[in-house]
DNA sequence: AACGTGTTCAACCGCTTGGTG
DNA sequence: TCACCAAGCGGTTGAACACGT
């Protein structure tokens, strides 16, 4: 019981577009607009399935499509993006006007893996490589070159000029430690990890302008469907609802939340009193309540 | 010129996600 | 809650092209 082929394939092209077909599909487009891809074919009196008809809009045939070579702007911002977010493609092509997806992909995998390699650096983890192309890794440490260690695996959900995503760290990064302790569990690992992460991530993102807001996965409900604006998303004000995260720690008390530790960073030393990051760091992220699960 | 090898990228495939009844 | 469907995503493939011998 396999599912239902999207389309009648007996009866579809299949292989390189031909001009009359990308014509055909250029002229429907502008006539109609994108509605549904599964009815487009037959409406557009093509012999192709909706998801070749829809791949080939996107990929190739979009008139805001930018052409030509990668900038080394480009380069630097798909490296950048690339160690904060994994194969995201769909999300690094959100942040590269006129790029897709698949053509980032390509070049990824064509021009910037080599490019990467040739700097000593693992193209998956953005870790050095030693001398026999493995990532060096000391302990069992974060995902990325973060440095830091998951625990319970929260999805992270990060918000890019409205788009809401989330990015789930066990599948980005198999390799990653991840625990079963919350908080206050008493974990450790390298101090200041929490400090670094966030540097890092506040570095990553002032650098390339993410405009990146990490939530809490079991408040992803709201998050989904959010379209705050960017000016929101940096917005360190208090927020309304039980949880409130401000610069700068209030504990894990009268309803508010040390994100770290709600996001199951591990964290050095921590004990009842939070974790460091909750007692040394002063807090490096700013959060708000964005509703319960949708579940 | 002919051949082999490497590179590029458009397109496909299968899976996941989200919406709907 | 479940099943179904459409759309979207990421990994992979293979034809076309470039380059070296």
């Amino acid at each position: 019981m396999g599912r239902s082929p999207c389309c009648e394939k007996a009866h579809t092209n299949k292989g390189a577009w031909t001009k009359d077909e990308d014509q055909r599909l250029i002229d429907y487009i502008r006539l109609h607009g994108e509605g549904c891809w599964r009815s487009l074919p037959k409406a557009a009196g093509l012999l192709r399935c909706g998801k070749s008809c829809r791949l080939r809009w996107i990929n190739y045939l979009r008139p805001d499509l930018k052409r030509g070579n990668f900038t080394q702007e480009e380069d630097e911002l798909i490296i950048k993006l690339h160690s904060l977010l994994g194969n995201k493609w769909s999300l690094i092509a959100g942040r590269l006007p006129g790029r897709t997806d698949n053509e980032i992909k390509n070049y990824w995998n064509t021009h910037i893996k080599r490019k990467l390699i040739s700097r000593g650096l693992d193209p998956q983890t953005h870790r050095p490589l030693n001398s026999n192309g493995n990532t060096v890794v000391s302990g069992d440490k974060a995902p990325e070159n973060l440095g830091f260690t998951v625990v319970n695996n929260p999805p992270l959900i990060t918000q890019f000029g409205g788009i809401s995503q989330t990015i789930d760290f066990k599948k980005n990064h198999p390799d990653a430690k991840v625990k079963s302790d919350s908080c206050n569990s008493g974990t450790t690992t390298d101090d200041g990890q929490m400090g670094r992460l966030s540097g890092q991530l506040h570095k990553a993102q002032d650098d390339i302008n993410l405009e990146l807001s990490i939530g809490l996965s079991q408040f992803q409900g709201e998050a989904r469907s959010s379209t705050a604006s960017s000016a929101e998303s940096r917005d360190v004000g208090p927020r309304p609802g039980p949880f409130e995260v401000k610069k700068g720690h209030e504990g894990g008390q009268n309803g508010k939340v040390c994100l770290c530790c709600q996001l199951g960073f591990e964290i050095n030393g921590q004990g009842q009193g939070g974790c460091s990051n909750c007692q040394t760091k002063g807090g490096y992220f700013y959060s708000r309540y964005i509703g319960p699960l949708g579940s």
